[in-house]
Parts: structure tokens; C-alpha cells; sequence
DNA sequence: AAATTATCTGACAGCGCTTTCAATATTGAA
DNA sequence: TTCAATATTGAAAGCGCTGTCAGATAATTT
């Protein structure tokens, strides 16, 4: 190791003050300083003022390195996702970072790569790093593994309906969705209308599986195993299933896909085939990615507020961190009905 | 504060191992395992096998935050992005991400917003949380701040060129990446060729400009200012753009936006005009975003490696940990022709 | 064999902050 | 006016690790 900081500084640095420099400054001990900055106990106006002052003068600003190894607070909480650059995480990040950052905390993004095994290693380099607490956006993690984590720290998990001590969970109403984006078809006159799966096993996949079918069959429409097609909730996912559907010959005017990705995936597909839509075939995602209101034609689509969804797990960090319950509830899934999705005549 | 991590636990937690008691089991002192761990100095092979077999026992790893305090070292590195969820920096990120974890290394994601002032203020939480060094993608920040910042911290900056001791800049050729654009429309017969800028003032917007100005006029074609209108690289002002462009009469044939987003706001608007792409109007983007791809149609743009830019700009980073000078090129520009641009008949 | 030198190793002093614990100072009650 | 109770404060001991320093061994040298 050559290099150190105070060799790689050339000019002067004006040295970062410390909580020490502070007492000496203000004439009081480093505990009263402390007190002050924690609010752990009362001190003498005369006291604070005079901390205060020490504190503006020197420019300073607690070492959070150093308050975490020694109150165990960093004041600090991981954040593991999928992949920093999903387009739908992307959202919720944004959004805990913002309320995270307004409490003072800062946020540790870690990507699990849709794999439990490196799941459980971010959480683990997490917990290394000494974080408050933990969210968990839709991990694959098990609910013991998370029910386990939460016994050492606080930890919110959204996709998943989870009760235990210390944890909060966040869920979205993927069936409700589901149900309306197909019945939004359905008030629309379609009768056939195919659906492309999320990764099956997958909590939000299976109940947006069941939103359709329970649409469907409440319709009286006999539910068809043929117009259901598998998909990974991505772009070439999409364009497979449309291809697969085709290829069977499936006579259908309508698609819903269980998001937008996939969504974005089949119109590309239909359109290869001289299908357009939604002239010849109405097209439903779900998620509303940024992105959905500017393809061609615009997306019908289920709103998810990942944005939303992301300060609302944050908050309830925030409450779990101070030892309250968290009360937050999900906003309900509402339909956003652009272009792609048109009345049969 | 009520909770404390010891008062939460109900279970029995395994007690997290320290140096201190793998140097007991081993039956060595402290400094001895810190050597080991750090490879600070040479060790007894004997010694080093107990120290090794008492951190496989104890299931010990060395806890970030007191090397932190301790050594001035966090194996962190901050991040100064624009914003967390954007669909071009994502890839970066990743990228990043990617490369650093591989070396033990962790990112602290900071989002400045397309503002200096937040910017700098993100330079000081990174500062406060003691990073290792700094990568900044594109910012607002002047040239002399990141200077000052480089003469206390290793600093890698994309999107500028700026050589000072201890910074290292990585910029993709704009210039080149316009040029090249252009000239693929020009190469398919047209002429009218209208810009979508980028924001003014921003050296990326502008190298694009003069990359498009330089490739209209070696084609012998006089520059018509009246064909280059401003955006603000998001979809919105990509439509905004074209409903300027056909509200004034302008003639063109072929649109190069400065970015992807852009492009896709504006082949809505000449969609909304009943103008078709490629049809009607040829149209090129720059970036390559993964959505590009799956555009209807697929967009022609300039790739931009943007997770390679990451996965560089994080090993160039690495390089300035360990004292050397980055040895690092970006690749060159290339045309990703897809389906959004035909030859004029 | 004595004197040097090169190799390991442990003791110890922090890094900047929190947090008992005990010591004052202050107030109220008796 | 005296004693207990309460409010403020400081001293000191770490949090878990690193890095310097000097002591202990072993390897070379005259």
C-alpha cells in the first residue's frame, strides 16, 4: 500500500475536525458533544450554544465510520435488488433513496442477480458492512431465510405477505391487477384473450396468472391452457411466446402480458407477422415503466408505483428503525388504458 | 434509542467472530492475523495454518467499518450518478457494480439529479462516509471542483476530458458517434436531415452537434439551423421536438436524435402525425438502450457501451486504488443499423 | 565464539465516536 | 439549615482493526 491520503495531498487540506476538536474548541468534554449531537441526554443551554458555534466554526460533521463501530449504528441500510439497472426497480430505488437520504441515512444497493445463492451472499456482505436494517425487493430468498435475517436486523421485503417479529412486508396486489388488466379486455368485447406468464414459481407471476384466469372464468369464458404461454418477464421472452402462440395456430384478438417488458416483446413479434396492434390484436401490459407511454402505440398497462413503492419501504424502514410498527398500506393497482388496446366491434 | 441489535435478538445469534478471538484460538497475537489478512508482512507457515484454520472455525471476516476507522481504508467507493433509475446510466452502474464487488469492493450509489449543488453535496456525504475514491458519471460538477476533489481522493469522471494528478477521465467519443450517425443517413440518400439536440451547454449535446454539423458539411449539404431543434434527452422532449419541427413546415426526410429517448418520443409524434418510420421519415438514435431493440420499429443508434463504460470506469479506479497510472481506452463508436432507417428511393 | 544482520512476532497506541459510571451541582423537601 | 433526589457533566473504557516499534530468534559474518 504506497499510497495514503495525506501523502496524495499536495496543497493543504483543511483537516477534517473532529468530535474532540470540537469539546477542545467549545471547552467542554467529547460526551457532551456527543449528547448534543444525539440528543441522548439534556445539556445546559449555555453549554449547546457554545457546541454549537465550535460546530459551525470548524465545519464539522460526525464521522459515520467511526459512529458506527462504536455506537453500532451506521445509519446506514442495504438495498437488495435484482439488478441496479431494472427497468422497474430502478423506480423503487429512486424512491428510497430520496427518503432514505432525507433521514440521514444512506442506502447500499446490492444486486442479487435473481439467484437465492447470491442473494444470501449480498446479504451477507450487507451485514458486514454493519446496515441498520435491510430491504429486500422481491427477493428469491425463502421467507425462513428473511424471517432468520430479521432476527439481527430490521427488515422490510416487498412481493411477499410475510408476519414475523422485526420484519415488514410490503406487497402489491398483483392478483387485483391482473384482474382488472383482463377485465378491462374483456369489457372491451375480447373473448380470446392469450396471457404471457412471469417466470412460474414466482409469487407475483402465479397470483397474476390467477387475476386473469379468475377474470376470464367469472366472465363465463371457458379458461383455454392453449392461451397461456410462459414467459421471463423480459423483452425476447415476450417475442417467443407471441411466436409460440402463432405457431400453434391459437386464434386470439387480445394479449395480456404480465408485464411490460414482455409486452413491449410481443408487439414487436405481431408486428413482424403484419399484426398490428391494436388494430388486429388488443395489448395489455403491466407495470407502467417509464417507457410505456412513449412506445408505439402507447401501452395499456397496469400501474405499479415502483417509485411509491420504494419511499413507502423506506419509510417503514424508518418506523422499524425507531422501534415503531410500521403503518403503511399499498395503494390499489389501478388501470392506466392508453392506445394499445381497442373495443371489438 | 430503544432497540439495540442485542435487545432485538431473541434467538441465540452466533456471536460474530472478531480478529481478537481468532488471535486467541490461534494462539497468536492480533497484529499477527491483521498481517495475515492484509499480506502486510511475511508469517510462519505454521502460524499462518492456525490463524487460517481458527477463521475457518470461527467463520470469522474482517468487519469493514473497524478497518475503516482504523486503517482509513472502507473498500467503498462512491458513485456520483445523475439518477439511480435512468435507463442510460443504469448499464454504468452495473457495470460498476459488477467490477468492483469482483474486488471486494462496494459501491455507494449517489444520485445528483442533473444539479451541481446536489452534486457537490453528494461529494460530501461520500467524503463523510470515508469512500476509498470517486467515480462520477457525467456530471455537472466544474472541472476545478473535481480537480480539488482528486487532490484528496483517487477520482475516475466519464464524459469529460480532464487530465490531473490523481483523476483519470473516460470519454466516449460524441463526436465521432454523431458523425457516424449522420453519415449513415446520408450514406442512404438523405439530405434533409434534422437534429434533435441534447441539452446546450453540455459537452456530450454539444460534441454531438458538431458531430452531425461536420458530417452535413463534408457531404457538401449547407448546414440549415432551421432543421436542428433542442431537447432535453427525454421522450417528452423528443415530441415536443418533432411537433416543433412540422409546425414551422420544415422538410425533412431522416431525424438523428442525440439520444435513444428522444428518438422514441419522436416516433410517437410523427406516429401521432400519421408519419411513419421508417417509411415516411428515417430515424436514428444514440445510446442503444436495450429498449432500442424492441422499439416498433427497431431503432438505428449509435451503441454506446454503457455497461462497458462502468465495468472501465470501475477498473480504472481499481488502478488508482493500488498507486498506478490506468492504463484504460474506450472503445470506438459504432452504428447499430436496425430497422428505423431506410435508403431514400 | 562473539558480533552483526535479517526475520518474525507481540505489545501498544490509536482511528473518532458512544456509553456507562461516578462525580459534581442544583433543587426540593423536611 | 440539612439531607435526599434530580439534573448536568466529565473521565474512561471500549467498538474491531491497523500500524509502528522494539524485543526475540535465527541466520550470517568475522
Amino acid at each position: 500500500m504506497k499510497i495514503k491520503t495525506s501523502v496524495r495531498a499536495g496543497a493543504r487540506i483543511p483537516q477534517k475536525a473532529t468530535l474532540g476538536m470540537v469539546a477542545a474548541a467549545a471547552g467542554v468534554s467529547p460526551s457532551t458533544v456527543s449528547r448534543i449531537l444525539n440528543g441522548t441526554a439534556v445539556v445546559s443551554p449555555e453549554k449547546r450554544a457554545e457546541v454549537d458555534k465550535a460546530i459551525a466554526d470548524l465545519g464539522f460533521s460526525p464521522n459515520p465510520v467511526a459512529r458506527g463501530l462504536a455506537g453500532g449504528r451506521t445509519l446506514s441500510v442495504g438495498v437488495v435488488t435484482q439488478s441496479i439497472d431494472s427497468p422497474f426497480y430502478g423506480g423503487a430505488l429512486s424512491g428510497i433513496e430520496d427518503v432514505l437520504g432525507m433521514a440521514g441515512y444512506s442506502p447500499l444497493f446490492v444486486s442479487g442477480h435473481w439467484d437465492a445463492a447470491e442473494e444470501a451472499r449480498c446479504i451477507n456482505v450487507l451485514r458486514s458492512r454493519c446496515v441498520d436494517g435491510i430491504i429486500v425487493l422481491t427477493g428469491r430468498l425463502s421467507d425462513q431465510a428473511l424471517r432468520a435475517c430479521a432476527k439481527t436486523l430490521p427488515v422490510v421485503v416487498t412481493g411477499r405477505n410475510l408476519k414475523a417479529p422485526g420484519l415488514f412486508s410490503l406487497n402489491f396486489d398483483n392478483f387485483e391487477g391482473a384482474r382488472l388488466a383482463t377485465q378491462h379486455l374483456l369489457d372491451l368485447g375480447h373473448q380470446r384473450i392469450a396471457f404471457i406468464t412471469g417466470e412460474p414459481g414466482h409469487p407475483d407471476a402465479d397470483e397474476r396468472l390467477r387475476g386473469y384466469r379468475t377474470a376470464i372464468e367469472s366472465a363465463a369464458i371457458a379458461f383455454d391452457p392453449a392461451l397461456v404461454v410462459p414467459g421471463q418477464y423480459h423483452e425476447a421472452s415476450g417475442m417467443k411466446a407471441v411466436e409460440s402462440l402463432l405457431q400453434c395456430g391459437a386464434s386470439f384478438t387480445a394479449i395480456f402480458a404480465a408485464n411490460d417488458q414482455m409486452a413491449f416483446g410481443a408487439a414487436l413479434a405481431l408486428d413482424r407477422h403484419g399484426l398490428h396492434v391494436p388494430v388486429d390484436v388488443s395489448l395489455v401490459g403491466f407495470d407502467d415503466l417509464a417507457a410505456a407511454a412513449y412506445s408505439i402505440p402507447p401501452l395499456s398497462t397496469i400501474h405499479q408505483p415502483s417509485v411509491e413503492l420504494g419511499r413507502l419501504a423506506a419509510s417503514a424502514m424508518l418506523q422499524l428503525l425507531v422501534g415503531k410498527k410500521p403503518t403503511i398500506v399499498m395503494p390499489v393497482p389501478s388501470l392506466v388504458a392508453r392506445s394499445s388496446s381497442r373495443a371489438l366491434v
